[in-house]
DNA sequence: GCATGAATTGAAAACGATTTGGCTAACGAG
DNA sequence: CTCGTTAGCCAAATCGTTTTCAATTCATGC
């Protein structure tokens, strides 16, 4: 069924079906009730591709996915489809390439020249990211989940990762640890970074000298949380708490800690950040996990929101919004032992 | 850059660089490697949105996604893009809605109408899927990951669950083990009631009758894998052994177990399902854990290649693929103990 | 030297909507 | 009774391609 049709069964023009559907005001409020109505009735619905054609709009918004099948990103997903389905607009999945090779610039500079997208949400950027640069020189409306440093306008919204790490570093010292650990994601990412320095500022207002030999970088899986506590527990010199990136770092750390004849919570202290997942949570780990917290998928829900703040005209420089990042204290904290 | 301008840039009419790019025979050799490098040179790309129009196809593939977040997802669609992305063909994520209500029809029915995707990729299905009825019925092609004893004829790509699930219990049996707990995933799937069957029938093969009382069925939880499983032990006649349905599960179990003081792979043997993930491991579990294996990435990346195929015409009934799934036995499974 | 067919190229008509710029009728005001 | 204004509607142009149909060129065989 298509417009021309459609209007002529109503005995209309399509000029005015089409008004009364996108709710123009030179249309009677009678004519446009009958036309909703009997759109619905005959199932008329305009075909997306020529309203895209026409109007330049895409109806969509895409979001970076890494190609690592990250954990995080099904439940920021969720979150993005919770905001965006009641506005009629669609999910875009855009697979990274590689992201130091000019493949990835590439692909930017395609998908926006397509057309396919009206906005771009993108994850983990660097503090001197190119892609923002790149995005921000096509013109394209994008928002940075996370931060960069970059001397480019661009909307971002952040978890406070540096004080959320502050925190859970100070707290283990209150309890009287001095030798602590710390397990971060992969370098280069500014969160990364925000979260070592987060580290290392609450070292520092103790006195305390950061150990190069107590921190570890990588992915956020169970086996490098694993590699990690084991390496630094089996030091002649074992720190007495440890800080993880995620929950899956917080498994392979715990096993690590078993796995040596310790106990969480008493030989070693441990706290993580967790996204908050429906499938595993911190409270029913065992013992249950002292956490930083911040909802992955509230985060996907505003940054879509966002997105669709910055297609509606709203400047990038008025979106910046850090978020901050609760620190639960469960049982895997405990006073360190001496 | 529009196609027109480009044209007169080469002294050339539309057609002919149309005819060109898209790699039709009746344009010289010479003609088409000239303007393909003109168009590397001056950067013209066609309008999606134009093309999309005049030829029909939306070059995307649609995914649904549930709104739980389940984390096989991310990997699924990383699988996909593998497959994709050389195909120059987008993934677009299709939020779920509830299955049961009349929303999600209506859903399906707009997608469809609305031409924004050439095939439509769906999880999970249930033993009479209405979705899948409607699907056929709008004539879009459609590829289920999962079966459906629907009688309509489907393109679909499953994983030998019943199989894998009698394998998995009869190598428990093999171990002496005779009161083996079950938990699967939600009820209504296809694939949890193939799992069941499979349990069910290396059961009754040796004479042994399912205790109801052992068998649960919920989400891929950790916390519904502790839950289920603590029941189980808590009775007056526990079982000896678990058989879990995902990691996540087999992550509750294992916890469950430890918490009432028993030993995995001694006092209770415990068998899951692993999808293979990046970030969670059956071999770095502690102990290892014995597992029925399928890459949900391959899937995937087969699922995508089987959807193209769809697109390019081949025949639903064509395609029906079941997967064999690994059994590997590790340290979680163990003789019984008397 | 000419008809024939193959090899290339173009002009113009779609694809299905939105939107600009009229047009008509009705209503008050003068 | 006319004129200006407004409400409501419509015709036609447009978005940027693909594709049908027709035209042109060119070599080939006679």
């Amino acid at each position: 069924m298509k417009l021309k049709e459609f209007a002529k069964q109503l005995g209309l023009s399509p000029t005015t079906v089409s008004r009364a559907l996108s709710g123009y005001p030179e249309v009677s409020e009678i004519t446009r009730a009958r036309v909703a109505e009997e759109a619905v009735r005959l199932g008329y619905r305009p075909n997306v591709n020529a309203v895209r054609l026409k109007t330049g709009r895409a109806g969509a918004i895409g979001v970076v996915m890494g190609r690592a099948g990250e954990f995080h990103f099904a439940e920021f997903m969720a979150g993005m489809a919770e905001r965006l389905v009641p506005e009629d607009t669609d999910i875009l999945v855009i697979p990274m390439a590689d992201p130091d090779d000019d493949k990835e610039m590439e692909l930017y500079r395609r998908l926006v020249e397509s057309q396919r997208v009206d906005a771009i949400i993108m994850h983990s950027p660097r503090p001197d990211d190119a892609r923002i640069a790149l995005l921000h020189a096509l013109g394209m409306p994008f928002l940075v989940h996370g931060r960069s440093d970059i001397d480019v306008p661009h909307a971002w919204l952040d978890i406070d990762n540096e004080g959320a790490v502050r925190r859970a570093t100070a707290h283990l010292l209150d309890l009287g640890h001095t030798r602590i650990a710390m397990i971060n994601g992969r370098p280069g990412a500014t969160y990364a970074l925000h979260r070592e320095t987060g580290y290392r500022s609450a070292l520092v207002s103790r006195g305390i000298a950061a150990d190069p030999g107590l921190i570890a970088s990588g992915n956020f899986t169970d086996e490098l949380g694993f590699r990690f506590a084991r390496a630094f527990l089996e030091r002649s010199d074992p720190p007495t708490a440890i800080v993880a990136g995620s929950m899956m770092s917080a498994l392979g750390v715990y096993r690590a800690v078993r796995s040596l004849g310790l106990q969480v919570g008493v030989d070693v202290s441990v706290i993580a950040h967790d996204d908050v997942f429906p499938y595993l949570s911190a409270d029913n780990m065992a013992p249950s996990l002292s956490a930083t917290r911040s909802s992955m998928r509230a985060a996907g829900t505003r940054c879509a929101d966002l997105a669709l703040q910055l297609i509606r005209g709203v400047s990038p420089l008025e979106i910046q919004e850090v978020w901050p990042v609760e620190l639960i204290l469960r049982e895997s904290t405990g006073p360190v032992r001496r």
